[in-house]
DNA sequence: CCTTGTACTTGAAACGCATCAAAGGGGCCG
DNA sequence: CGGCCCCTTTGATGCGTTTCAAGTACAAGG
């Protein structure tokens, strides 16, 4: 089955090969019956055209690259809906890469998107991306999300300081002494999150910190390792709080607690990052601070189209997205579940066709494991 | 900032055209000095080579194009791992589109990938691909994922009409008398689990079933606003068993019904689908029927490895990954959470980098709200 | 010193399409 | 009937690579 090219449709048309082309991008110049005789026979012949070729004789294509460092991470979902949904908005296609927390193949993909005549990328960076500053100075329209660069270039960033801080601020109300944060805090945003931790912690020198690594994937599994080395410390080692860097995390931690008979919120409480939707749903909510993923990934997308449009490459802008939290629920302890005190989140959230956190404010969302 | 090109490069490095290129693609070739002079040359000019020039003029392209319908379901997202890592093993990128529950959008990347010389498509349809078997008459290896097709042509499926017999005959464990079904029954794939259940309740007349349609995103909202409305109703026509096609709907469901004073289990049952690992995690693990989605995405690649291995175009052959249930903890009652007695579906499906279910057989997860 | 072979390097010919200046055709006006 | 203008179609040109037959340089062998 050898492949149908335009010159066997204009051949077989009985047109030339330039007017094929113009049915294609510019079906206005034909005259009706010319552009109807012309797609009956790319139908009968099967014709796709050649995206490549395309795209080398043509220049742009309307269509965005999006790095992301996993799939399976709540957050870079919301990302990738919000950059989707803003780029369809403007007729662009949207095409995802999973770096799987691979520095190289993260490079990989975006050298990859920069070569393909995309008429700009997005990653979301695993570690700072000062390290690849070649990237900012290519001909393509770059954007980082979720991070802050300190090089010149485009960025849209939540203040992932602040969500920590806000996390901080909320185990300090809660009276902890001694809190534990569990997560990789290798990865840049993570490392800021904890930085904001501790800032917030300075004026309270009595309250002890300590950061877990949960390993690389930070799954649910993960979190019950973590949650299990917890419980079985002797009761005055063990934190009054801790701090899921992950929703997931979060969760595996008190699944690990609860099987070990640990009461949450009662001895230990809770809180976990990302604002997952199933996080906040079922009968046991998690608290959760909600950094506005949709929010990033839709401003990222405007961030291109300013810079394709103005024709400006790679001057300096940056967004940073309000960190300014909402406080969207209270319940105090397991026990309240059921005295309808509970706002869900997503019902507040919910918005068009979006599940999830669509304002560009930060939502701290108090569950029930706190 | 004008493109640099590989005659830049050539020029700038004293070598010919063809040179740089072999220095790129089969760099065994050059004398070690001449590959070390080129390679510095790339780098100080930041030489990028042109992906649709590359492919235009060399043919194939050592990368796979995947077509979800929705990021943001948590099964799609195992398809994509599994393929991921699958392709990465032979080598092979993984470029991942959202066609946003449109099928128009579906066709749309279908043809984008289909004419950017990728070695091979993937889709996860929404409707039954019979209706574009165009598709499959393409000179591109192509493969459908998570349903049956009549045409000829690749696919793997889970049987998802298993899975909904399994739910079904939970219910009937269960003494459950009306059932109530949640979820878009209009996707292939949830038509079938439907199917399923609707086989397996044939031999029991006496009880009820009824499907309700959520909406065409299958939010937590959405699940809550069903779970509302069953809430609501006299006691004798609320249902006993509630499914949700979903875990993200089941999680609402149990919201609602919670946030209603309606006991979860003891006066409503309720099971989802996907196996989510976030449902399975938390002091309150969800029930929840698991299709091995990792296992899919995997031998969808390989299922493309072999056509283009073989060279045989589009013959038909089928997987079906097994439908063989198993069943991973039981918790009977909501009271019981903190017997030990759970075992975290999550800890078992644990392996190699990936926390979701890895086997081929579709799981079932007992949780706490059955 | 010539021959043969080895190890690289060269450059022209595609790859399939978009573009655009130019040609073609038809209608209208003078 | 000729001249003009407008609408449509034409086809040569170039996009940045890869590929591959042909070329060069150098070493070893006779």
């Amino acid at each position: 089955m050898a492949k149908v090219k335009i010159s066997d449709v204009a051949r077989e048309a009985g047109v030339s090969l330039g007017t094929v082309s113009n049915a294609l991008n510019h079906p206005e110049k034909l005259r009706p019956e010319t552009l109807k005789l012309i797609n009956e026979t790319i139908n009968r012949l099967g014709y796709l055209p050649n995206q490549s070729a395309r795209q080398l004789a043509g220049g742009a294509t309307k269509s965005f690259g999006l790095v992301l460092p996993r799939l399976d991470h709540g957050f870079s979902l919301q990302i990738a809906s919000g950059a989707h949904n803003e780029a369809r908005k403007h007729g662009y296609d949207l095409l995802i890469a999973n770096a799987d927390n691979d520095d190289i193949l993260e490079d990989h993909y975006l050298r990859y998107f920069m070569g393909t005549q995309m008429s700009g990328v997005m990653v979301q960076p695993m570690a700072s991306p000062d390290w690849h500053p070649a990237m900012t100075k290519m001909p393509v329209p770059i954007v980082h999300l979720d991070i802050h660069c300190s090089e010149p270039g485009y960025y849209v960033a939540a203040d992932n300081e602040a969500q920590g801080r806000i996390i901080a601020e909320l185990a300090i109300a809660r009276g902890a002494h001694h809190i534990v944060v569990v997560g990789r805090a290798a990865f840049m945003q993570l490392t800021l999150r904890v930085l904001g931790i501790h800032k917030a912690l300075a004026l309270h020198p009595d309250i002890k910190i300590e950061v877990i690594d949960a390993g690389e994937w930070n799954t649910a599994a993960d979190g019950y390792g973590i949650g299990n080395q917890i419980a079985e410390r002797p009761a005055d080692e063990r934190p009054d709080f801790v701090v899921g860097l992950t929703d997931v995390l979060a969760s595996g931690v008190v699944s690990a607690l609860v099987d070990k008979g640990i009461s949450v919120p009662g001895q230990v409480r809770v809180a976990g990052c990302d604002g997952n939707p199933l996080a906040w749903s079922g009968s046991v909510p998690l608290t959760t601070v909600a950094p506005p993923g949709y929010e990033i990934g839709r401003k990222g997308v405007q961030l291109l189209m300013e810079q394709i449009e103005n024709k400006v490459p790679t001057k300096t802008k940056h967004i940073h997205v309000s960190s300014a939290a909402r406080t969207v629920t209270a319940v105090t302890a397991i026990e309240d579940i059921n005295r309808q005190e509970l706002v869900r989140p997503f019902l507040l959230e919910r918005a068009s066709t979006q599940a999830s956190s669509q304002t560009d404010a930060t939502a701290i969302n108090l569950g029930a494991y706190l």
